[in-house]
DNA sequence: AGTTAGCACTCATAAGGTAAGAGTGCTAAC
DNA sequence: GTTAGCACTCTTACCTTATGAGTGCTAACT
């Protein structure tokens, strides 16, 4: 399984280049790359061993290599060295997040524009979402007689809102008697607590005259669902279509990316920090052709939400991987301090 | 410039037949879907004329003839019948939109979602933004010792909302001095007229141990900018991709689309309430090969909004002009019913 | 004058053939 | 283990040819 140096060195000039140039790679050219002083038929005995042993493929028999799958994965495992981001590339990166982004979502917002602008692929992001959030305030803005706009923010920063019409008058007496359950039974729990069983329950409490508050409690677990839940933020699908090799899956790919709760279990899955999946290795179909680079972010040090790529296998990981480390890295420090203060 | 009955005939079965499959329309073809008893070399002395006319061309000598924008616009403005829709398709609309939403843009989200399927085109939209609205309320929740999130809530109904920071703890008597401050001078007021001058007016009232509430000042200006300008909603960007006659041009129109302030300029161009341009109509060099439709919504009985569709030029005008026209005036019912509960 | 049959003509498209070039695999010699 | 040499494969580009759809024009017809 493993591979000396000679063809270590074969097989990561052959990825570099094909990387670069986008066209199948053959023996001669290779030799200029390459500083050994070999002949082309030796090289091409060696690249005939490599794709023997699965980590090239050969479009036809007359043409260069291209990596395979397994090819990119030992090439990251092994081979390549993680490029240093140089100053341009993290100064691009920070002057384009604003540093006193309070809300998670946008700043999430702005690390995806950035990401997709510098790989050119589609740039996927996960709100944070993790075990043990809690609620730390619930507020109601009457706006009109009968409607109130609800909003929850979570122990992360989530802030979440919705109009909702109320039974009946909002007086003041209404809105105490609201404030005083909210507060009484749902500031400070763990809002995956936020059943709807528990909603019945302390809809049970409400005392007569206050029923007109039912729709407001039905509005309160809503925005606390989808505060408990992870968005999915999108960027740049359409970069997808720049790349030759996934013309023919392009739409298919974009039309799979929309479908947002299996994209979110797919960020999700993984268990590392940092986590690759080569064009086959992904368990979907749809992203046969594709790498899927997925990073975690850490709030308070712990692992809350996700930052992804997609795009062709074909990628200069050895620059977008440093990149991609940089900016989750970037946005958890940010999301945190602004909890902090 | 007028067309004789039967050139009419012809203009209109060639458009409709090319709209339905998007092949050059031939002489022989035609006779088929003409009741008339002619001859195809009638039909194509007719048809030469027509080309002369400028209502058709040819793509190649030997092929048959696809509507010239000057073809489809006599076609839209003489020949057309606006079709009725059946109650499959208005049922289809009415349930996508659910009636209770008292957000203008997640509706106009959906809104957009549902012109997007049924036409299989990209789907735009603006918020609401017209002469006169009115700061209707203003609020700030406070998230934590410093930070508070900002709402403001306009007269047709926007919310926009911003964490900010304060310049110093918000104590209860920071928070009253800023709700006095911002009820004495926005409350009310017409939100174009909260200029950064009229800002810094006010900010000059304020006395020496509330200093710490500028930032939220600013903070209420960024929002009130925020819900004057009309937002630009965007859906099915990727839908360009199926239409063959776009291809080309679909990456560089998806570009063109991006660029927000410019579409919002573009959809608040028009004076009618409805309107169409078509291919080389259309100012810019980007929809020279594309429809652009646009119907405004009234609240209160007052254009407010847009929503557009922009798609090649072959469509199906018949059956899409209703449709867009059913769904304007629902999401401007809806929107204003919201407002006068 | 309007209509039509007939026919030569144009052009896109597909299919087949050829040549060039890149790259290979293999063999035999080093 | 390495390499020069060479036959072989396969893609690509280009040309030719045939086919067919559709036209424009002319001359005859009503």
């Amino acid at each position: 399984m493993d591979l000396n140096e000679r063809r270590q060195k074969i097989l990561a000039a052959i990825i570099e280049q094909y990387v670069k140039t986008g066209e199948p790679v053959g023996s001669k050219s290779l030799l200029e790359a390459l500083q050994l002083s070999l002949s082309s038929a030796t090289i091409r005995n060696e690249m005939a061993e490599l794709v023997e042993m699965g980590y090239l493929e050969q479009p036809h028999t007359s043409a260069g290599r291209v990596p395979s799958h397994k090819g990119y994965r030992y090439y990251i495992d092994n081979l390549m060295g993680e490029n240093e981001l140089n100053d341009v590339q993290r100064r691009r990166i920070e002057q384009s997040i604003p540093k006193n982004m309070h809300e998670p979502e946008r700043l999430l917002e702005q690390a995806n524009e950035v990401l997709a602008n510098i790989t050119n692929c589609t740039a996927v992001s996960t709100t944070p979402a993790c075990e043990g959030v809690l609620i730390r305030k619930i507020e109601m803005i009457p706006i009109g007689s009968r409607t109130a706009m609800l909003v929850i923010l979570t122990s992360t920063g989530i802030l979440k809102s919705e109009v909702c019409r109320a039974g009946g008058e909002l007086t003041p007496a209404v809105c105490e008697a609201f404030y005083n359950i909210i507060s009484r039974t749902l500031i400070g729990r763990r809002i995956d607590d936020v059943s709807s069983a528990m909603l019945q329950t302390i809809a049970a409490t409400v005392s007569d005259e206050f029923l007109t508050i039912l729709p407001l409690l039905a509005g309160v677990a809503d925005i606390a669902a989808a505060a408990s839940q992870a968005d999915v933020l999108l960027e740049g699908q359409s970069n997808l279509f720049n790349h030759r090799e996934l013309e023919e899956n392009a739409l298919e790919l974009i039309e799979f990316l929309k479908k947002s709760e299996r994209l979110s279990r797919l960020l999700a899955s993984g268990k590392a920090k940092f986590d690759i999946k080569i064009g086959e290795e992904n368990e979907y179909r749809q992203l046969k052709n594709s790498s899927l680079i997925v990073a975690k972010y850490n709030i308070k040090g712990k692992e809350s939400g996700t930052i992804g790529l997609i795009g062709p296998t074909r990628l200069n990981y050895a620059q977008l991987i440093p990149s991609i480390k940089y900016l989750t890295d970037l946005v958890g420090r940010i999301i945190t301090q602004g909890l902090e203060e």
